[in-house]
DNA sequence: TCCTTTAATCGATAATCGTCGATGATAGGT
DNA sequence: ACCTATCATCGACGATTATCGATTAAAGGA
């Protein structure tokens, strides 16, 4: 697999990364990726094309949201931890706004 | 003062709402709308010329982020209430992002 | 050594974005 | 009726973005 780069973690930006996040396909991939897995492209079901996908890949790796690991021909992505050491609560906060609010009242209001 | 369109709340979307924070200018326009008092253009001190700045306003305004009320020559910008209840805690999230995460810490473990 | 698989990269295109200066609209003051 | 203040809109520009199909790179298997 190709050389892949990561930012380090203090180039990582909020504006960066809201920016990453403000996409349907990017905030599909990082629902898949919530679940705390590695995953690879055939795991994301979106309406796009490998190359284009490959692309979101490169925009959400270069915000510092996701790792890419890349072993034999395929590359395992995953969310990156220093996101959550550096912004605290935000990535849980954008997936659960990924749930419709009603769906959150009922579960706090029991 | 012109008229000035907002969407209504079901049409405000997760990606859209972070598409328009994603932007240092927009985040510092409302880090000072946090305050959740009404602001007129001149209490953002942001590098661009008056037009840009009325183009980010309008960003966030199309985005469901604030909320204009023109008053005879001045407008009144604050943050959206239905922004909070549409997805709770998520620009709470993103404001405590704009401070370093080692002030955080202190202020949690301290 | 070929063939297959996976995913990054290339080249192209259309659309969107951030920026500016200038202009227009509206309200208030003199 | 004029002048001023505030802010939206217009027209233009360069830069970035999303998308595609085709190609390339790297690894594994026959």
């Amino acid at each position: 697999m190709r050389r892949v780069v990561h930012p380090s973690a203090d180039q990582i930006s909020l504006a960066g990364v809201l920016s990453a996040l403000g996409d349907p396909i990017r905030l599909e991939i990082v629902t898949v990726l919530s679940d705390g897995q590695e995953h690879v492209q055939p795991d994301f079901v979106v309406p796009v094309g490998q190359s284009t996908l490959s692309h979101h890949m490169k925009t959400l790796r270069d915000a510092g949201v996701v790792f890419s690991r890349p072993e034999g021909t395929r590359c395992f992505v995953s969310l990156r931890a220093e996101l959550e050491q550096k912004f605290p609560g935000l990535l849980d906060a954008v997936l659960r706004s990924t749930r419709p609010a009603a769906a959150q009242d009922a579960r706090a209001g029991g």
